[in-house]
RNA sequence: GGGCGGUUAGUUCAGGGGGAGAACGCCUCGUUGACACCGAGGAGGUCAGUGGUUCGAAUCCACUAUCGCCCA
């Protein structure tokens, strides 16, 4: 006995129950089974002080969909997750804490600071991951790593100390971004680059003598003051005679060269450039290549050193207002341009970058790039789209040493330890006794690691590397890295070079980059521009299936996606953290969608009765006494089922979404569902098979649905006479041949053109609705007693069927080869119809010229493939029998 | 400056060499026992522009315009 599905589908009490009986069951988790054959996904692990964001909405849409289907195509499926430790984005938010209590990291020290932050991801670092089960993502949790786990934090070290010893990482000195805010060097990558509106100040710097000179054009005054040469470029003839001779330094009276140097543009300002190397990256090149000195002006808090002599102690700005104004008090200010330049900013937390000489910790990148390169070019790495792959290639070929230290305190302190006595640097996972010469005063390197160089371990160190476990035996390599395309170098790159270099294989087959989730404007989503959506308000209006499949149903190869809200309150363009969504388009499509998927339920567990059918597998299925229309939708059921395994092989979620969705509401509610009711109403034999195909297609139909709607398919499932267990462990469908049939296709798609031109024809005429009409189909031996059975069934039709010609008046029209006459009964616009007759021949002409001309010409002919020659020669036909009803119709009504 | 992507219906977007598609919105009808979060019908497009390749181009190529993203 079936049992009745509510009304209403109760998404607030179907989600969180399901979920935790999943759990419960253990359904998630992925045991290790040799030689079965597995599924293994580790998800970007995101910041331990992250929330979930659409981004990560739609990248975890993505995943879950992706290994639900695998779990239930039989793989043993992993899908790994985890937070990463994120220094600088958890140190701020702790010291932010802090802040308010009066309170700095250094009045703490490491030791409690450290334990501070611990508190603080014990407490709070928990919330993205449980944001993730909200979504219903079935990852196994009792896998879940996190980048600072003791187990993890002793991979990271064992990894640097394989790379110190092959003496691909070194110390030296450079000129690096430079974050003022947060006291710590930052990577090129970690920098967005703002366009500031600034100008370009002229300084003139005179010759000793007074006699010449050179002048320079610059952005940054204030650096001046560290400048230690003037260069130009080696062919520009303006300064031909002044290279190789002094000028002086205004306000500092220091005699500095001028360097001939091919890195200048003569094309920028005046061609003549200051050179600042302590605070400059191409002027530190410069000055190596001159043997020039290093004068730091700036220090650390962005505040002028003792080198910068009266300027010492000013804040930069500031020192950039005197110093212009001192410059000009002397004369050697010549013009002020306004100017507009690309200024670097830390993305963490808005701060005007500072280029710092700085000491730190790099790596030698080169061969690591190689190993990559090869992994890729091997195609043992494949990009999807496969655009992303050449910049992939493009970024490791122009690959530069990647600076591995941070002046933090919360991530992996390196394990590098200086010898008091001998100065003699030793790197060791476990803190080193003594030096090799002996002596026991080692200290270790006060700084922590690029947060990005423990996640670069991530796809083997969550599955316990170094030690040789089990785990990383049977999920390595793994399948799938799902990701967004700003990591690309940041992060995926150095995935596949540590692979190849710890585990000698590629961490990954497949990197799927999906698209940005932007606002409607097509503006990024950002929580301080209020233009950020919550995700979790989605699930909480409108559950997790619906966020799930509207965001699925908008993925394509595209880089940007816009999700289109309308907020509560005055509706204003300007989202404030006090409004609420009052509605998400695409969230109502596929709240629509499953509301329509409920019904049909609902309907096809009311018409099972009391004693259901059997659920019938394919062979089964074919063997009952099935009819046109049954054969039709078990046909269209598993041409679905072919379509959306391949869109998903081919990561086409957007296309499988929207597959499923026009099989179910377009054929399967629409036109099955409706020709079942009179058979169900007749009873007997017809009525059974119906029965059975209903429950049949329905359950396949949920089954194909699962991954991308979780919840409701599970929940209708779980209702169905016949099955046990979970739907989410049960096999995914696949195409059964015994299912297809061209014959009753080609038959039925007849029907629903004859169907659909009735219900057009009634509506032009004007026929009230629910009064009969005589219709006559004429012509077409296709067109059998069954055909015109459903046509008679199908609601909106109301149509006596004659097989003969009407002998009064009568409006013709064409459908698949049909004719079809409808007399005229009632009062009828006769100018509204000629005119709609007119417009539609127009149209007709139209085509019949451009198909015409076609078949005249020799070289189509000729050349073009026979079946399209054919299929030219159809339309034609048909166009040539529409124009002439369209001509009585016309004829008809002008009469009138 | 270099690379990549976009420009298709009122809006948001799919599609990707052989008669222009979806969703939402719009118009006209409709209480046919699953569903008004619905049903039926309909209106609405020089597929950015200019050249080229081809029997045939919205689709491939080149250039232009324009808007994004990335790298310098």
């Amino acid at each position: 006995m079936a049992k009745d599905l509510a009304k209403t589908y109760n998404l607030k009490e179907v989600e969180p129950r399901l979920y935790a009986r999943w759990e419960q069951a253990g359904a998630f988790a992925a045991p290790v089974k040799p030689g079965a054959p597995r599924f293994c996904i580790t998800i970007p692990p995101p910041n331990v002080t992250g929330e979930l964001h659409m981004g990560h909405a739609l990248q975890h849409a993505i995943h879950d969909l992706i290994i639900r289907r695998k779990r239930m195509q039989g793989f043993n499926t992993l899908c790994l997750p985890g937070t990463d430790h994120a220094s600088i984005a958890t140190q701020l938010k702790v010291e932010q804490q802090m802040r308010s209590e009066g309170l700095t990291r250094w009045d703490l020290g490491r030791e409690r600071f450290i334990e501070r932050a611990w508190e603080w991801t014990r407490k709070y670092g928990g919330t993205i991951l449980r944001q993730l089960r909200q979504m219903g993502c079935s990852y196994d949790w009792s896998r879940t790593r996190f980048t600072l786990d003791d187990a993890y934090y002793r991979a990271v070290l064992t990894a640097f100390v394989h790379f110190f010893h092959k003496g691909w990482i070194y110390r030296g000195k450079r000129v690096m971004s430079w974050c003022p805010e947060c006291q710590t060097v930052v990577s090129d990558l970690e920098v967005v680059h703002k366009e500031i509106a600034s100008h370009l100040w002229h300084i003139r710097y005179p010759t000793p003598d007074g006699t010449g000179g050179v002048v320079v054009a610059t952005t940054r005054p204030e650096t001046m003051l560290g400048d230690t040469a003037v260069a130009v470029h080696p062919s520009d003839q303006r300064y031909t005679g002044i290279v190789g001779r002094n000028v002086l330094l205004p306000l500092m009276n220091r005699e500095i060269p001028v360097v001939a140097d091919h890195a200048v543009d003569p094309d920028f300002g005046t061609g003549a450039v200051k050179v600042t190397p302590a605070h400059d990256p191409n002027d530190f090149e410069i000055a190596q290549r001159h043997n020039l000195p290093f004068v730091e002006v700036i220090g650390p808090n962005a505040v002028m050193t003792q080198e910068a002599g009266r300027f010492a102690g000013l804040a930069r700005f500031e020192a950039r207002h005197q110093v212009v104004a001192a410059l000009q008090e002397q004369g050697y200010l010549l013009k002020t341009e306004d100017y507009t330049h690309a200024v670097g900013h830390h993305d963490k937390c808005g701060t005007m970058i500072e280029p710092l000489l700085t000491e730190q910790w790099f790596m030698r990148m080169r061969d690591l790039a190689d190993l990559a390169l090869t992994a890729i070019r091997e195609e043992r790495v494949r990009f999807y789209p496969e655009r992303y792959r050449a910049m992939e290639i493009e970024w490791l070929e122009n690959i530069r040493d990647w600076c591995l230290s941070r002046q933090l305190w919360w991530g992996q302190r390196i394990p590098v330890y200086t010898c008091a006595a001998c100065g003699e640097m030793t790197a060791s996972v476990d803190p080193p006794e003594r030096c090799r010469c002996g002596d026991t005063r080692l200290e270790q390197d006060p700084d922590v690691l690029d947060t990005w160089f423990s996640s670069a371990l991530w796809p083997y160190a969550t599955l316990g590397w170094p030690e040789k476990t089990p785990e990383l035996d049977y999920f390595y390599p793994t399948d799938l890295m799902i990701t967004a395309r700003d990591i690309l170098y940041l992060w995926i790159a150095r995935m596949i070079m540590t692979g190849e270099e710890f585990m000698r294989a590629e961490p990954f087959r497949d990197v799927l980059v999906h698209a940005t989730v932007l606002t409607a404007e097509g503006r990024r989503m950002s929580k301080s521009l209020g233009t950020g959506v919550d995700p979790v308000e989605l699930i909480n209006i409108y559950g997790a299936d619906v966020l799930r499949f509207a965001l699925s149903s908008l993925v394509s190869e595209s880089q940007d996606i816009r999700f289109r809200i309308t907020w509560r309150q005055d509706g204003s363009a300007a989202a404030s953290d006090t409004d609420t969504i009052a509605r998400a388009e695409q969230c109502e499509t596929a709240r629509n969608f499953c509301t329509k998927l409920w019904n049909i339920a609902r309907y096809v567990l009311s018409a099972l009765g009391e004693t259901p059918p059997p659920l019938l597998d394919a062979p089964a299925l074919a063997q009952e006494p099935l009819e046109r229309s049954d054969r039709w939708i078990l046909s269209r059921y598993t041409e679905t089922v072919r379509a959306v395994n391949e869109a998903v092989d081919r990561y086409a979620l957007g296309e499988a979404s929207w597959t499923i969705y026009h099989f179910v509401w377009d054929e399967f509610a629409d036109w099955y569902l409706e020709l079942a009711k009179p058979r169900l109403r007749e009873g007997g034999p017809t009525a059974e098979t119906a029965r059975r195909v209903l429950l049949s297609v329905l359950e396949g139909t949920l089954r194909l649905a699962h991954p991308f709607l979780p919840f409701i398919t599970e929940e209708i499932w779980q209702h169905l006479p016949g099955t046990q267990g979970s739907l989410m462990v049960t096999p995914y469908p696949v195409v059964a041949v015994e299912l297809r049939d061209p014959d009753a296709e080609e038959r039925m798609a007849i029907v629903l053109e004859v169907v659909r031109a009735v219900r057009n024809l009634r509506a032009e005429l004007g026929v009230p609705a629910g009064q009969p009409a005589d219709v006559a189909l004429l012509g077409d031996s296709r067109l059998d007693e069954q055909a015109l059975t459903y046509v008679r069934q199908s609601p909106n039709t109301w149509a006596r069927i004659l097989r003969e010609r009407p002998t009064g008046r009568a409006v013709h029209t064409l459908a698949a080869g049909v004719e079809i006459a409808m007399p005229l009964t009632g009062a009828v616009d006769a100018d509204v119809e000629v005119e709609r007759a007119r417009r539609d021949l127009a149209v007709v002409e139209k085509d019949l010229a451009r198909c015409e001309s076609k078949l005249a010409n020799q070289q189509f002919l000729a050349r073009a493939p026979e079946e399209v020659v054919e299929k030219e020669r159809r339309i034609r036909d048909e166009l040539v029998q529409r124009r002439e009803k369209l001509a009585h119709r016309i004829r008809l009504f002008s009469e009138a």
